[in-house]
DNA sequence: GCCGTTTTCGGCCCGACTGTTTTCAGTCG
């Protein structure tokens, strides 16, 4: 049983013990221990295996560890089994149902013996919910319209689309007269992968002026509701976004309460309670005097409270308040940090553009190099090089180091993994690059032995430098391989392999929890773009963006380093063997 | 059920809105 599979099982027992009305913070305590199953790195199966002790898990104590045990060993849990006999299975299903909490779903199982949302919606145009107590009409028609809603809902969106519309969004408000602040909250600005609403806030003289003048961007496909500084509209793609106009001088704790996570917020107010400080998004009230004290910028409101300024990716309570409290954060890698990309595409195979084109665009970036890595010919892959094009390449690219200033390219490969987990070019061919990048295009649907050995045979490969997007999984589209990744880790560190952070928006491969857990095995990442038009430069940002949200370091980042660094690094990577 | 620079017991984040009431429970973010 995977982690997800029980992190479910945890969730469904937080809903059931909901509605049976069981304290509310064993309730809270089983939605924490599932989330932070789900997001673990490693299979609680593995680190069982292991011998490690789940009661380290934050959020994870005696009784949770061995429920989680009993599902590793046996795939089931007493506890669940008895609990979910003693409630309609379906009852779950209703809480989905934004306005349906605990209390309602229970009334409407013991009350109408409804188990399901199929049933609900007929109860309700049956006119039974609108006939129980403290239950309306108005309570039923807005049920009836929140169960259409979610049928047509869309999905969590890919941060790489929404980010761009919310910019449009934001680039179009800001030149309005009298907006001094504008930026976007919630998880878009903590870089999470996916993006659920968007949260829009901000300060201006005249708050209502910018209300009017966002419900009638052309991006808005339809206003849900309007006031004087609140206005909430659906944009391309069905995404939400609620604009939210405040006072200037409470803008920090504002913006700080909507940024999130709840997590975060949660842990952060619990510790400052029991120093008398009550915390909200109007401010900080001093118990002791009752006083509220406002804050215009983040910086300050945490500096209130003896922190350092955290940044939004990190805000997952998973350790940043404890550090932060210390002043010792950790200072994470940023955009100028980077100094090359070593993984790019040119016409030579898939991408569009040249050589000079793609080496303006990285000098452009401000780069100070740039790893050309088309494709290798073997499987499947347009216009992959084979031995003589690709000595042809080399030749060119050479030939344009002597041209261009400010520049280096450094000859490169993505080379093939075959599914024996050889590569499609011979070792005599790979020596005479500067970089060759491995990755896996075929055969995806290995099981995870056969995968494992296969990756690990290719890390094995003194020639190969670095992993290109580990697990291959694409957003929404593609599930990841099956891939022992902690062996592939181990592995990496070993042989002192570098692992890619692909930045296109699709990828984000790796992801952030894995990245954490890769550089706590001393696993040297690099975040590239894997460019195929110079206009994918700019999706750094995004690779960053994980690097961040797996506690990055610049140190943990091999394209901050110069050329020689990075050169130097691959040559004790082909040696240490 | 978890957890500990005041605690191994006694706490556990905070405020607003909605619809239904006549003082507030339930839900949400």
């Amino acid at each position: 049983m995977n982690n997800t599979d029980i992190a479910g099982i945890f969730e469904h027992m937080a809903n059931f013990l909901e509605i049976k009305g069981e304290n509310p913070f064993k309730i809270r305590a089983y939605r924490r221990a599932a989330q932070v199953i789900e997001h673990l790195p490693r299979e609680l199966a593995v680190m069982l295996a292991a011998g490690e002790d789940l009661k380290s898990l934050p959020g994870i104590g005696q009784a949770i560890a061995a429920k989680a045990e009993e599902l590793v060993r046996t795939g089931r849990l007493a506890a669940w089994e008895t609990l979910r006999g003693s409630l309609p299975e379906g009852l779950s299903e209703l809480l989905e149902i934004p306005g349906i909490g605990p209390k309602t779903a229970f009334r409407l199982a013991s009350e109408l013996g409804i188990s399901s949302v199929d049933e609900l919606e007929r109860a309700i145009r049956q006119g039974k919910v609108a006939s129980l107590f403290r239950l309306g009409d108005r309570t039923a028609d807005n049920l009836l319209h929140q169960i259409e809603s979610l049928r047509r809902k869309d999905q969590r969106i890919p941060l790489g689309r929404a980010l761009p519309l919310v910019e449009d969004v934001l680039s179009m408000l800001r030149p309005l007269p009298g907006v001094k602040n504008l930026v976007a909250a919630g998880s878009l600005r903590r870089f999470r992968e996916t993006v659920g609403d968007i949260d829009l806030m901000g300060t201006a003289d005249y708050p209502e002026q910018v209300i009017r003048s966002f419900v009638s961007l052309p991006a808005v496909r339809d206003v849900l509701g309007q006031g004087p500084t609140k206005a909430s509209v659906i944009l391309a793609d069905g995404l939400q976004a609620d604009l939210r106009m405040v006072e200037h001088e409470a803008f920090g704790s504002l913006l700080q309460y909507f940024t999130g996570s709840r997590q975060h917020n949660i842990a952060l107010r619990a510790r400052n309670q029991k120093r008398g400080l009550k915390l909200s998004e109007y401010g900080i009230t001093d118990a002791s005097t009752g006083r509220l004290e406002t804050f215009a910028t983040e910086e300050d409101f945490y500096a209130r409270l003896g922190m350092q300024y955290i940044p939004p990716e990190i805000r997952e309570d998973y350790g940043e308040i404890e550090l932060a409290a210390t002043h010792a954060l950790p200072e994470l890698v940023e955009r100028s940090d980077i100094r090359g990309d070593l993984h790019v595409h040119t016409h030579w195979s898939d991408g569009t553009a040249s050589l000079e084109s793609m080496a303006q665009a990285a000098k452009e970036a401000g780069y100070a190099y740039l790893a050309i890595t088309d494709h290798s010919g073997g499987l499947g892959i347009a216009g992959g090089l084979h031995e003589d094009r690709l000595l042809k390449q080399q030749q060119a690219i050479h030939e344009l180091n002597q041209q261009i200033e400010g520049i280096r390219l450094l000859t490169g490969i993505e080379v093939n993994i075959m599914s024996d987990g050889r590569l499609d070019l011979p070792d005599e061919i790979l020596s005479g690059l500067d970089v060759v990048v491995a990755s896996i295009h075929s055969s995806l649907n290995q099981s995870e032995g056969k995968m494992t050995r296969r990756i690990l045979k290719a890390l094995e490969n003194p020639h190969v430098d670095i992993l290109a997007h580990p697990t291959g999984r694409l957003i929404g589209k593609r599930e990841p391989i099956a891939v022992d990744l902690e062996a592939v880790f181990s592995a990496a560190a070993q042989y002192r392999k570098v692992l890619e952070i692909n930045s296109m928006p699709d990828r984000l491969d790796l992801k952030d929890n894995f990245i954490y857990r890769a550089r706590e095995l001393g696993v040297l990442l690099a975040i590239n773009t894997d460019a195929h038009r110079p206009e994918h430069f700019e999706l750094i940002r995004f690779g960053i963006g994980m690097a961040r949200r797996g506690w990055c370091r610049p140190s943990s980042i091999l394209n901050t380093r110069s050329v020689d660094e990075v050169l130097a690094h691959f040559r004790q990577g082909n040696t240490s063997r």
